[in-house]
DNA sequence: GACCTGCTGCGGTTTG
């Protein structure tokens, strides 16, 4: 029997209503994977791969086939976006309308009146974000087996976005909670992109058995990639000449056809959207070049994805990680990417929404924007750190290899909030059941039994309140702890600035984060214009703006991201190189040669700790981000002065010598290597904790305390 | 030296 036979009578009529002559190659496995069998199935495919219908067509089918005699969702889908929800749903209700089987897609912006009908008769497919799930939880637990008694499987969309990330460890622990309200393991289907670890990928749907997890990947298809890097050099401080060059190169290029530009920053964003804007007017040529970025509002942002995907008129989104994934934007001409991103596996990503269609390739150019060399010009200029990161991250990129999630991580403010809520979902729970749910059955498996400890004991300190227990040993909600759980800023386990409203002409056109010192008569861009500010109102963070003929880009502010080993490894050979890759232009292969010559005037090439004056050295760690953020910490502990770039530390000191200060390291001798003054507090719940669990929480996913000592040994000796 | 994601229940008013 073919697997097109085995599919129920609804979804046969379906696929041949929409004029499909067969099904595709990962549908047909899919169906041979879900049918009449119950292993968990992971299907791996580019965006618009047919990856939804693979899993939801035999899904269905036996659902239809075998219909549920008790009440509940059939069938459970959990998605990152809003938007993903409501596209997927529309999607599901073509199949499910002849059979009538509801379709329910609920996250924040779906009205009450159709939760409640949900509620009171629920059937079909439920479609929700991991934060609406934590609501059915925190507010109907009770509810939840009757909900969720008869549901078959749970299919996860996007799910190399969960791997690594607070919201993935969340919804990781939820699954937990339905299984063992429902009392039965719910079947996991998890859909994806490309993953870059397959095997940490069944590990996130089956820790303890990740080899039972089934894969389908969709073979080949892999276009051909064309790829240039372009290089630019700046004039004096403070001058964009070189940005101005990129966007004229943009505007020459891609003008005429669909494409996306990542610009990195909201601000550049805002820059090269204005620069683009102007360079159109100028010519009297009709827009085609849009910003699309978080801080603008849900109104332009639709505008610039409609634009895309009708394909009607010639549309550039210039973007941050908006457009990197989420609903279908229709074929992309080209993808280009201003400066090198953090990691490679954002890289791979948006060239994913590049050279989809068979026969047509993928199309990458890459800009790489580096200072004019002056006295005052620090060691990431010196060295065109910016450059040689963007070589290694395409180098990486060509051989296949991407960022693997980090395992070892506590995600202690992720515990909290799930603490809360599982009290809130049963009024009540014991310290062992939190233990057992969470920490041995849940995803917070690297927590030990003392650890934990330490967590409960922050949360009931009296001064915090989040938690207090009964006579009973049950541990209930204190004050402070009801009043955060009763908000429904609750739900979310990610934290969110405060922001001001941007009006103009009484419309809502975006946000803006409150650290920017704004006051009437300043001019600003935002979303492609020029704007004087009129008014500012502090109390209720409004502030309006009327059309101007200037503007300045405003402060968007961030944290710096994290930079893999692997990559600053590759960085190291392609300074010490002497192969010159040959999709670099002119300009770039001067750069490359510049930043060449200067690690050897260094003398990098024959050490790793290169003396600049009396009490004052570079470091060449050739380590990423997280150790040589903890080898900085641990010299600033010791009172050096530490500038931190790519695999260098630049370092000085009055009185102590570093290779002495190393030696001790190397030996173990020091146990202190947090400064008292750290800033340790980056999530949402990080605040109700104490600074040894803080430190014990960095330790886990933002630093390397164990790879300290061999660092310290490998700078001494090589 | 960065980016992104999400949100309930209730009381009051208006409209058909």
């Amino acid at each position: 029997m073919t697997a097109f036979d085995r599919l129920a009578r609804p979804v046969q009529k379906w696929i041949r209503g929409q004029g499909w002559r067969e099904l595709r190659d990962i549908q047909v496995r899919a169906a041979d994977a879900i049918l009449g069998r119950d292993a968990d199935v992971i299907i791996a495919a580019a965006t618009a791969g047919g990856k939804t219908e693979a899993a939801f067509l035999p899904l269905l089918s036996d659902v239809f086939d075998r219909p549920s005699d008790v009440g509940g969702f059939d069938l459970l889908y959990i998605g990152p976006l809003k938007a993903l929800i409501t596209d997927q749903a529309a999607r599901l209700t073509m199949i499910c309308d002849e059979a009538e089987l509801p379709v329910t897609p609920w996250h924040g912006d779906i009205a009450q009146s159709s939760k409640a009908r949900a509620i009171k008769a629920p059937r079909g497919v439920l479609l929700i974000t991991p934060e609406s799930l934590e609501a059915l939880f925190v507010r109907r637990g009770a509810e939840i087996p009757r909900l969720f008694a008869a549901t078959r499987a749970v299919v996860l969309d996007e799910m190399h976005t969960m791997l690594d990330s607070e919201r993935g460890v969340q919804t990781r622990s939820l699954l937990t909670r339905l299984d063992l309200a429902r009392g039965r393991r719910l079947r996991r289907i998890g859909l994806s992109a490309t993953l870059g670890d397959l095997n940490l990928a069944r590990a996130y749907l089956q820790p303890d058995n990740p080899n039972s997890v089934h894969l389908i990947e969709a073979d080949g298809g892999e276009s051909e990639l064309r790829l240039q890097l372009k290089g630019y050099t700046t004039g004096a401080e403070g001058d964009s000449s070189a940005q101005a060059q990129v966007a004229q190169e943009l505007f020459t290029r891609l003008r005429g056809s669909d494409n996306l530009v990542f610009a990195g920053a909201r601000g550049q964003v805002e820059f090269y959207a204005d620069a683009l804007r102007h360079l159109c007017e100028r010519q009297a040529l009709p827009q085609e070049f849009y910003p699309h970025h978080a801080s603008l509002s849900r109104e332009h942002r639709s505008f610039v994805e409609i634009r895309l995907k009708n394909g009607q008129l010639p549309t550039t989104a210039v973007c941050t990680s908006t457009l990197e994934l989420g609903i279908d934007i229709g074929d992309i001409a080209c993808v280009a990417q201003i400066g090198a991103p953090f990691t490679v596996s954002a890289l791979r990503q948006r060239l994913g929404r590049s050279g989809r269609r068979a026969g047509v390739p993928a199309i990458l150019r890459q800009y790489a924007i580096e200072a004019k060399i002056e006295g005052t010009s620090d060691l990431s200029d010196r060295l065109r750190l910016r450059l040689v990161r963007a070589i290694a991250m395409i180098e990486l990129l060509l051989e296949n290899w991407c960022e693997p999630p980090r395992t070892s991580a506590l995600h202690l403010s992720t515990l909290v909030h799930q603490i809360l809520s599982i009290i809130a979902e049963r009024g009540g729970a014991t310290a062992a059941r939190l233990f057992r749910v969470l920490c041995r059955e849940g995803p917070f498996r690297v927590v030990d039994p003392q650890t934990f400890g330490a967590v409960l004991r922050a949360l009931g300190n009296p001064d915090t309140g989040l938690i207090e227990q009964a006579a009973d040993e049950l541990l209930l909600l204190g004050p402070a702890g009801e009043r955060i759980v009763e908000h429904y800023s609750f739900y979310a386990v990610f934290p969110t600035p405060e922001e001001y409203r941007l009006l103009a002409g009484g419309r809502e056109i975006g946000t803006l984060p409150v650290d920017n010192v704004l006051a009437p008569g300043m001019l600003l861009i935002f979303s492609g214009r020029r704007w004087r500010i009129v008014e500012v109102d502090d109390r209720d963070k409004v502030i309006s703006l009327a059309p101007a003929p200037g503007g300045t880009v405003p402060i968007f502010g961030g944290d710096p991201g994290d930079i893999h080993d692997v990559v600053i490894a590759r960085m190291f050979t392609v300074l010490t190189g002497d192969t010159v890759p040959v999709y670099l232009d002119t300009a770039a292969v001067q750069l490359l040669e510049e930043g060449r010559r200067e690690y050897k005037r260094l003398g990098f090439y024959r050490t790793k700790i290169v003396d600049q004056a009396l009490g004052a050295w570079i470091v060449a760690t050739q380590t990423g981000t997280a150790v040589t953020t903890t080898l900085a910490l641990a010299l600033q502990s010791q009172g050096f002065k530490v500038q931190a770039y790519d695999g260098f530390l630049e370092l000085s000191h009055d009185e102590a010598d570093l290779r002495s200060v190393l030696q001790k390291l190397a030996d173990g001798e020091m146990d202190k290597i947090i400064p008292r003054d750290a800033i340790l507090s980056f999530e949402k719940f990080h605040p109700h904790l104490t600074r040894d669990l803080l430190i014990q929480d960095a330790l886990s996913s933002r630093l390397k305390a164990d790879m300290l000592t061999r660092l310290c040994h490998d700078l001494l000796t090589k």
